[in-house]
DNA sequence: GACAGTAGTCGTACGCTGTACGAGACCGCA
DNA sequence: TGCGGTCTCGTACAGCGTACGACTACTGTC
């Protein structure tokens, strides 16, 4: 399960067959399905070593930074893990370590004063944003925020370059507005994903606090 | 490609095989390859069209509904195409629907009074929420409220059999928060995804409106 | 009428995938 | 000595994406 894990990390999910883990683990590919029935059932199990890295929100903080901590965990976790974002929430059969993560963050809203109804709202809103934010974060190919605005700048000029091919208006005037965040903001100062995540989780908490009671 | 889209919301994209897709329309399988170059650009071309039926924001209304409207027609898309969710955000080379839809929003946005680094910032928190929220309807098996607590009842009764077959304690003792959730209350009055969407949907637009100007 | 070029179709084949099947190896216990 | 688990794996098969090259049908030029 560890192996097939390092195995995604290191040359991605849809690398990962059974006759490599099969010889990364100095075996034959077949030997596997002793331990797995299928590999399905694989992945469910990476699938489940992965939330068993989430931390759970600490208890003796008030929900709001219990929560704070656990998204900001799961974004890391979800970061370090990008094979598994799209896998997580998809999966059929929940695993252990999932079942202790969700009873814990209920727990988290629960004690903190949320009714059942406002804890499941809750719930959906912020694992929505968790889950939608590792989405976009692990398809955009850059780490750094320099780096993000040199990709920026290739973005446009491919793009520029494919529409004065087809004879048709330059981005610019075709999509004013992409182009003023593209090309003008993002190229300029960057973008930096955990500030961004953060800014946005900071948003949906304080609405979530001012609905807490009523 | 329509064909392609259909085949897929009919037979799941997993099972969307070029050789499927060439009998539908009645050629060869090679004969695709005169059109596309590979099956990923094929893809491509897919998630374009799902672009394509998403509502721009309408102009001449304020932001807040303009981008509600918006909003709500991504996740109705998105529930229709349940193949594209995942593969919408991790394209490589978006199309010319994607283009103007991020554009539209953009606009939107800055014809609302946001500046540019806010603009960002609301684009962010909306998309990851809309496509997170439906990363998560996508892999639950049932679509009305009735239909989830039937749902709920089973994968409970399902998960406290595992546990009872293990010796292990029961689901409501070791998982006290999920079982009050799960067990008391989606089995009980159900869930409807439409409403939770919308409520988290106007939670964010608030915070957004509130962080308008400043 | 003859020919070259282009657009479009597709049969065959190759390397890859997940995995069904069944043969074996090793073990403690009778 | 033999039996029944636990565990390994060689072989084989259907299905995948697609490289290659042969084929037809059409169009424009001399």
């Amino acid at each position: 399960m560890r192996t097939a894990v390092a195995l995604a990390v290191r040359d991605g999910i849809e690398s990962l067959t059974m006759r490599k883990l099969a010889d990364e683990l100095g075996a034959g590919a077949m030997s596997l399905y002793y331990y797995v029935p299928n590999k399905e059932e694989l992945l469910d199990g990476m699938v489940d070593v992965v939330f068993s890295e989430i931390e759970l929100p600490p208890t003796g903080v008030d929900w709001r930074t219990a929560m704070r901590r656990r998204a900001v965990s799961t974004r890391e976790v979800l970061n370090r893990h990008r094979w598994a974002v799209g896998l997580m929430e998809s999966r059929r059969s929940p695993g252990p370590a999932s079942f202790r993560v969700h009873n814990a963050v209920l727990g988290c809203l629960r004690e903190g004063g949320f009714s059942v109804e406002m804890t499941i709202q809750a719930y959906s809103v912020l694992d929505a944003y968790i889950y939608g934010f590792a989405l976009q974060e692990k398809s955009v190919p850059f780490d750094s925020a320099e780096e993000g605005a040199a990709v920026a700048q290739e973005q446009v000029r491919q793009f520029t370059e494919e529409a004065q091919a087809q004879q048709s208006a330059a981005l610019a005037e075709e999509f004013p507005y992409l182009a003023e965040v593209v090309a003008g903001h993002v190229a300029e100062v960057g973008y930096d994903f955990a500030t961004a995540f953060e800014y946005g989780l900071d948003l949906i908490l304080d609405a979530l606090e001012a609905r807490r009671v009523g």
